[in-house]
DNA sequence: TACATTTCCTACTGAAATACTAAGATTAGT
DNA sequence: ACTAATCTTAGTATTTCAGTAGGAAATGTA
């Protein structure tokens, strides 16, 4: 049904979180769990992508917590989804060929491929900068909470 | 993992069978099924949808079949695509508000909602005529199989 | 050193979606 | 009648998803 998964959309929470806090320090799971009432247990899961390539810092022991290894503004969605979902192809033959003889002379294929690159490029073009930008915005015009 | 479902892959690919053969009567589902190498049997449960929004229409009995409801050049790749799948929203809580308590301020969905009008307008700008000529362009410059 | 706090890692499990198959009912032409 | 086709419903095996559980490893503090 091309629906992200929980891992993208609570990655992507998870990481704007971090994105509010940079430069205040190591944040805790546990708070981040709490604001966006998402278990620990299952955010723990998201770490590991998100550490090894790069994006998220940790800091273990006692007063450590997680951090953005860089700032919002060098993050892009793209960087974060695709490292949770693993791949953002709408088929599975873009990613390895082999998984279909028919390859060469598909033209589905082409217009999936579009479909990627689209997909690519709507998720670079947004970074947890504007996450925040928007974040601010969407707050000042909201009189409920 | 944001993946096409065989639904929408197999049905794009059917549909393109019935675009090259518009206008010459029904296709017997079964030469489908071998051409494309999919069971008719599940190639069938992909014909309701199509004939629900009028994309396809069928002739019961002998000498029966399948054909285009209207000119290829006016189905494009969502109708199919979206029909088969039942929505192109990456998350549920752009179809189903009600799903989620989070909406008003979620300032993620905004960047889904932007992400799915992005794979909307990708969809839209292809029709079946267009994947014929892509077919025929291709088959032009291949010289094996 | 002992302890508390935190990340890290692995295994497991229930539920849902997916990708089919099967079998017959219905319709239409010959 | 008979044959050829679509139509419809039910069932099933497999895979994926979402989440829990439990403990190991690391780090700061008293």
């Amino acid at each position: 049904m091309m629906r992200l998964s929980t891992r993208g959309r609570y990655g992507t929470r998870l990481m704007l979180q971090l994105a509010q806090n940079y430069k205040n320090g190591p944040v805790l799971l546990k708070d981040i769990a709490l604001k966006e009432d998402i278990s620990t247990g299952y955010l723990e899961h998201l770490l590991p992508p998100l550490k090894a390539i790069g994006l998220v810092s940790a800091t273990r022991g006692a007063h450590g917590g997680y951090t953005l290894a860089k700032p919002p503004s060098e993050i892009s969605l793209r960087d974060i989804v695709q490292s949770l979902e693993g791949s953002l192809s709408p088929v599975e033959c873009l990613d390895t060929p082999s998984v279909c003889s028919r390859v060469q002379r598909c033209v589905s294929r082409d217009i999936w491929k579009l479909l990627r690159d689209s997909i690519y490029q709507t998720l670079e073009s947004k970074t947890l900068e504007d996450l925040i930008t928007l974040q601010k915005e969407k707050s000042s015009h909201m009189y409920y909470i």
